[in-house]
DNA sequence: AAATAATGTGTAACCGGTTACCTATTTCGA
DNA sequence: TCGAAATAGGTAACCGGTTACACATTATTT
């Protein structure tokens, strides 16, 4: 017993000829290791778990994908969570998860307050989220995003410019609001009223969109907090019998697939999902392995896509 | 030890004093179960796991969220497993799972022959796909539904449809392909050329919809295999300048949310995909708990509605 | 050539629960 | 009032691995 786990492990001597035994009665055999057995013994399961706000936004498909491939590639089992934003919920999971010993938590939602992730006791990494600063984090320049977005807006005729923008309290909302204020704060059309409050889903946007026209039937750009809500806004437009680009023009953020199904498709700022999806798990994974991490906080590049929603030059 | 199992198991013979005792000193030192301990002499971790071809197609998102929801009721974790339809990764993921002592299998997706399911030894269901007789199935009317669909392009005026097919050799997309041929088979203006294939992916269906405009420019009704590759459709059209629905109407299937974010919103076979999704998810309890099963093959009913891609009287 | 180090393998404890089985006490029918 | 049945709770085996430790054998050092 002790030897043919020593084989399989590949850990302490172990007589060359006894290898190939042991082999060859493993597959005479057909025998396969118990993983749970094993993971009663390590007190570790190689599963991780990649908590989500909302799995039907492509945005987190597109992370899961990619998280899934990583941890795929070094063992590891991944367990999707849809939180609907919900701490009742996240916390339900955390306790069944912390008791089938996860080796480590991969949050792309987060409702925990820092003490409470300071407790958990398993290794943490967050995506598109900030939390605690003791988590490593991987997130993109959403500040230096917005400012393309406005920017090009504002060089491509805009003399009005309205802000959908994600929840208030979600970091990410609040960094590409603020981008949006940087550059237009202090311009004379700006009235706080420009900015409206979404929750990041097509049904709010789409609300706010009518609303704002009611009051400023003069606005003729609109940057969104995600390109969820920046769809919405198109529909709410197409529906108003506006036509966009050429009355209205709409940039999103993220960069998610949908982006080119609709029509005409719909100018970005794109982030580089699969990238911070395979980052973020490798930076877990680490940390599960103990590994010395070079960096904590990551913050990837992004990049304005111009398409049919935008009049480029 | 043996009576604080007992206790929490409600199994055996405790005196209600001792219970008590057992309920204050679990409390007092924050006692909380093992699950992996437990899974290894039970031989069950109340997980299930779900298969999907392509998790960011929004109907298997909606499925899994109806999955996950019974699941949970039920006091299962769900591990969702993206197969991209490669047998290779099916084998790899279930090989895994069994090792970790997963308690079933939902199939949405399906590669593996029958003599390897029956070999499986884990109980299993298979939603939106037929796998093998042993297996309880739950789908749709998509023959039905498809009748549905040519119906109403026909009364509606069209003279000429075309079907984009998902993919040889999966069984839903033969049906619905037949329910086509079912209507049109025997009309003047048939040719097998209006059978495109496509593979259930929005990308196929716009080259597939380019190629059959440039052969038929007579087009003037498109119904798709599902509602991906009529948005496919939608999308080629547009760019071509065609006018929908006044020169082309078009119809998908399956009723994602995607439907109405689009614009015009489409039209299609709606399929209950929750419902699906949760009823699959009961009968796979239900077998994994040993309970009788009454029925084995489950078809839902589906409906017709039309959106603003056809021209309804 | 003897002492020491390195290599090889089996035994048993352990991970943290569940449960068969045993013994002790209480309840209850005849 | 006695014995069977029901109730209560403890002991130990078991789930299937990992690993510290003991002991045997072989290789290396002086």
């Amino acid at each position: 017993m002790a030897t043919v786990s020593r084989v399989l492990n590949q850990k302490g001597y172990v007589h060359e000829d006894t290898v190939q035994k042991v082999h060859k009665a493993i597959e005479m055999l057909k025998y396969v290791p118990n993983d749970v057995a094993r993971s009663l013994s390590k007190k570790s399961t190689k599963t991780i778990a990649l908590f989500v706000p909302d799995i039907t936004n492509p945005f987190f498909n597109e992370l899961a994908l990619a998280v899934e491939k990583v941890s795929q590639m070094y063992g590891y089992t991944t367990i999707l969570c849809n939180t609907n934003e919900s701490s009742k919920i996240e916390r339900q999971y955390i306790q069944t998860l912390k008791q089938k010993y996860i080796d480590g938590f991969l949050m792309a939602s987060n409702t925990l307050s820092e003490d409470e992730i300071e407790q958990l006791q398993v290794p943490m990494v967050a995506v598109d989220r900030v939390s605690s600063p003791s988590v490593p984090t991987v997130s993109s320049k959403n500040r230096e995003g917005a400012h393309l977005a406005v920017q090009a807006l504002l060089k491509q005729g805009c003399t009005k410019i309205a802000h959908i923008r994600g929840p208030k309290g979600i970091w990410i909302a609040e960094e590409r609001c603020q981008g949006y204020l940087d550059l237009v704060e202090d311009l004379p059309w700006f009235t706080p009223k420009l900015v409206v409050n979404g929750n990041f889903q097509l049904k709010a946007a789409i609300e706010a969109v009518n609303k704002l026209f009611d009051a400023h039937p003069d606005i003729d750009g609109i940057f969104a907090g995600n390109d969820m809500m920046a769809i919405g806004a198109l529909r709410a437009l197409q529906e108003r019998g506006i036509r966009v680009p050429d009355q209205v023009q709409v940039i999103g953020y993220d960069g998610i697939p949908l982006t080119e199904m609709v029509y005409p498709e719909l100018s970005t700022v794109s982030q580089p999902i699969y990238e911070m999806g395979m980052l973020a798990a490798r930076i877990l994974i680490k940390k599960i392995e103990q590994q010395p991490l070079d960096e904590v906080n990551h913050k990837l590049e992004v990049e304005l896509i111009q398409r049919g929603t935008t009049r480029q030059r």
